[in-house]
RNA sequence: GUCCCUGUAGUUCAGUGGAUAGAACAAGGGUUUCCUAAACCCUAGACAGAGGUUCGACUCCUCUCGGGGACACCA
């Protein structure tokens, strides 16, 4: 049970007893801009609820068991809290439960899926689709921490005419030459160069129709190279799935959904869902303000919804799902509100949510293949790596190479998830990569140094971090109660999280946190302190490591005992 | 033209309708006989504009201006 919520909760309701009313609600209960107003602080600017006199009210709120004191600051009631009952709260049921300490059940176990990661075959994995893999893998853990059974998913379209171009440019300009080892990598660049080159290349176009057309038909040499050459992207996008530790339930694949696709749209033709118009079938939504949604093109070949009502349909029947929850950058917004309402129509109850996340812009302007403004994933992560692996050797020249790499991995896949989670989704991110190099302020390699620093007191220390039991009253500085208010708030921040789809929130937290227990560090001696309090400051070290776990796991963030 | 997102220090970002708008980076100055200086401390600096709602607005509403995006055969 979150103590904070317990404890808002009681201060509510025993002033709804007291004035006889239910209007004081414990989300009503702030936090007072600086510490020595007080813990916590409820407005009572309402004169039909709190009347003109407060201070039979604050009389109440004094004498509840948790209460030290309550002031008026105008109409402000600020409270303090008995720091010795919540310094005992906080850290005992930060050490019993561990793990799982700022979990909550809000979701009641509802069947969630999360789809995102949707990067094409034979294209390139740049920094853009970065920020989607991290913010769904984020997504799926806090929504997890909040209760709810999650499926992570991922929908790759491997069938569009893409992937026709890309064979078509293979044919055309790579004939001769030897595949290199990073095969995805390759077909990436296949398909930039295919795409510039077809720009202006009409007979070039043609061909890629064509191609396009015995692909779909599922036979003959061109088939065969689509089977070759969409494996070269899967094996790509494992192994970045590898390498982020990202695990996903399920991969999905459009021309595994086509064909029923294709099934699912003459149903709606004969419901009249969908019609015919200007020699295309659309859904007209009109009606609903959504505009209208080509659905088969006038040639009959598909657009990409057909296969995404098909899939919506195979998610709700196979996993039995309560939420359907599709992960995409913001350009999307449109098509997916055509889909939820064409699903509508259909007649699914599933609540269906689009969670949007801006683009990342590189310092040159817009990531474009075609003018080559792009870093890939395995350019990022290799610049990241090889930086770490100088920083760290700088630090412990005595440290094995292998050991150099170990602390150098977790850093630049912590550095990558944090960058992309620690802004707002609806933020352009300007991905500098010099800026994310640098290792100082808000970053993961702040987080996990100090992470790492309680760590070294603990190995100093010569005891095990297994403390059962903490002498609250011998943390009595006034820093150690910052701190420990500042855990206390932890659930909180997990649920609105949850609640927002915000991982950013949780970034921000933790970076809080590092920057309090940081400050702590600096002006507190641990280890010199005397035999008693040095234990109950270990205790509370403890507590501020494990909540920083806590937090680095709903970022996907692995930690390192030294760096 | 319609719709969606967005505008806060030099820069990148925070800010459930609450009190004195917070950080980080960059800039300048300081802290290592002291548990890891990838740290800490100090200095300077901002709500695009105008109305409205409210006891109270960076936050909600309207308009103007600026940036990004989407709007029938690209996904």
């Amino acid at each position: 049970m979150n103590i904070l919520n317990k404890i808002k909760n009681d201060i509510a309701k025993s002033l709804n007893i007291a004035l006889n009313v239910k209007l004081v609600k414990a989300q009503d209960i702030v936090y007072p801009p600086n510490a020595e107003m007080g813990d916590l602080s409820l407005p009572c600017f309402d004169q039909q609820v709190f009347g003109d006199d407060l201070s039979k009210l604050t009389a109440i709120v004094n004498g509840l068991d948790f209460v030290k004191g309550v002031s008026l600051a105008g109409k402000f009631m600020n409270i303090s809290l008995d720091k010795e009952y919540i310094i005992k709260k906080i850290c005992s049921e930060i050490i019993k439960d561990k793990k799982k300490y700022g979990r909550n059940k809000s979701g009641k176990k509802k069947r969630t899926m999360i789809e995102f990661t949707n990067a094409n075959t034979h294209k390139q994995y740049h920094v853009g689709h970065v920020r989607n893999l991290c913010f769904g893998d984020s997504i799926t853990k806090i929504l997890n921490a909040n209760g709810y059974k999650t499926f992570p998913v991922s929908y790759i379209n491997d069938f569009g005419t893409h992937v026709a171009k890309t064979l078509w440019a293979l044919d055309e300009f790579y004939k001769d030459e030897e595949i290199p080892e990073n095969k995805g990598e390759f077909l990436g660049e296949v398909y930039a160069r295919a795409s510039k080159e077809l720009e202006e290349n009409k007979l070039g176009k043609q061909m890629v129709e064509g191609m396009m057309k015995k692909i779909e038909a599922r036979k003959g040499k061109e088939y065969e190279k689509w089977q070759e050459t969409r494996q070269w992207t899967i094996e790509q996008s494992e192994q970045i799935y590898r390498k982020m530790n990202v695990a996903l339930e399920h991969i999905f694949y459009e021309s595994e959904f086509i064909d029923e696709g294709r099934a699912i749209v003459n149903k709606l033709i004969k419901k009249r869902i969908l019609r015919e118009s200007q020699g295309a079938v659309i859904a007209d939504l009109e009606k609903y303000d959504l505009g209208v949604q080509v659905v088969l093109r006038s040639d009959g070949t598909a657009t990409y919804i057909v296969a995404d009502l098909a899939l919506a349909q195979a998610k709700f029947e196979k996993y039995k799902l309560d939420t359907s929850i599709y992960i995409t950058d913001n350009r999307q917004s449109l098509h997916f509100k055509q889909m939820f309402k064409i699903l509508e129509l259909i007649g699914y109850k599933q609540k269906l949510v689009h969670l949007t996340h801006d683009f990342v812009k590189l310092p040159g302007g817009m990531i474009a293949s075609r003018t080559g403004n792009i870093i890939t994933f395995e350019e990022l992560y290799q610049a990241l790596f090889e930086k770490i692996i100088t920083e760290t050797t700088k630090r412990h020249d005595d440290w094995e190479e292998e050991r150099i790499k170990v602390v150098a991995h977790i850093l630049s896949v912590a550095t990558i998830k944090f960058e992309m989670n620690k802004i707002g989704a609806d933020q352009v991110i300007t991905f500098d990569i010099k800026k994310a190099l640098s290792f100082q302020g808000y970053t993961a390699a702040y987080l996990l140094y100090t992470y790492a620093r309680i760590k070294s007191i603990f190995k100093k220390s010569g005891l095990k971090d297994d403390i059962k039991k903490i002498n609250s009253k011998l943390l009595r500085e006034a820093m150690e109660y910052r701190l420990i208010f500042k855990l206390a708030k932890y659930p909180e921040v997990v649920a609105r999280a949850g609640a927002e789809y915000k991982p950013s929130e949780i970034a921000r937290y933790l970076f809080e946190l590092a920057q309090n227990f940081n400050d702590y560090y600096h002006q507190i001696s641990v280890l010199k302190a005397e035999e008693e309090i040095k234990l109950a400051r270990l205790g509370l070290l403890l507590s501020v490591a494990q909540v920083l776990e806590n937090g680095f796991g709903l970022l996907g963030i692995e930690t390192v005992e030294e760096m």
